[in-house]
DNA sequence: TGTCTATGTTGACGCCTATCAATATAGATG
DNA sequence: CATCTATATTGATAGGCGTCAACATAGACA
């Protein structure tokens, strides 16, 4: 049950997931369209998150075991705390199979931040 | 002589400007990707920032006085620092005419983000 | 059950930052 | 020059956050 929230940026939409906001050259954004995908901005807004959401994302089959990116010199409570931040913004989930937790970012996600930023692109 | 510095993300390219980085999802970014990268996406990682520069992407020529786009619940220093953080991350420029300061967003700084993000699409 | 490895949590510490009031600066205009 | 408006800077304060050591938890395996 680790990953039954809904993302953030994204809102359920039956079995798919649409982005929240128009594009940031469309019209100014609300307050609250703001605080929503502000949360995932600043979220990548860490050298050390940027890196580790860059490994997942860069991992064959989009998900990789902490072992795998752990690398990025500080120390494992710290990635673990990293990890959990970019879980909660909604940029990763997590699974554990047996010993080790694989962490997968959702290409929707990606999508959906290009799309804030660039307008028409890719949809998932 | 305000805006003569070049854009953190981006790097000067004869007239023209280029990405700092590969797609995240290419391979895992080095510390120094990272570090440059995470700079803008911390710029946006603030609420009212977020609005500031959607107020002044989505404005009309892409520019906007600081008196069309301060209205967002914070005081006018607030609103000045936030200006400041945003130009320094190398998303808006600024120029005075006359009493009223114009802020303007480069157009390339978007698209590279979204190259960031989603790997090939719309270069400036 | 005991132990080992992988990962998460807690608590503490120092730095960064968002915010505001007060003040300063720049240009326009009388 | 005096004054008004628009914007920036300064100084102070409170809260957020990145980091680590220490400890806790979860599976695997003997």
């Amino acid at each position: 049950m680790s990953n039954a929230k809904v993302l953030p940026l994204l809102e359920a939409d039956g079995q798919g997931v649409a982005p929240c906001c128009p594009p940031l050259t469309e019209r100014p954004m609300t307050a609250e369209e703001a605080e929503t995908a502000a949360r995932m901005f600043k979220a990548l807004g860490d050298p050390v998150r940027l890196r580790l959401f860059s490994a997942v994302a860069s991992h064959e089959g989009g998900e990789a075991c902490v072992c795998d990116i752990s690398d990025v010199g500080v120390s494992q409570p710290t990635v673990s705390h990293h990890l959990k931040k970019l879980k909660e913004a909604g940029l990763l989930t997590s699974e554990r199979r047996g010993t080790w937790v694989y962490y997968r970012v959702e290409p929707s996600v990606l999508a959906a931040m290009g799309q804030l930023l660039i307008g028409a692109s890719a949809a998932a």
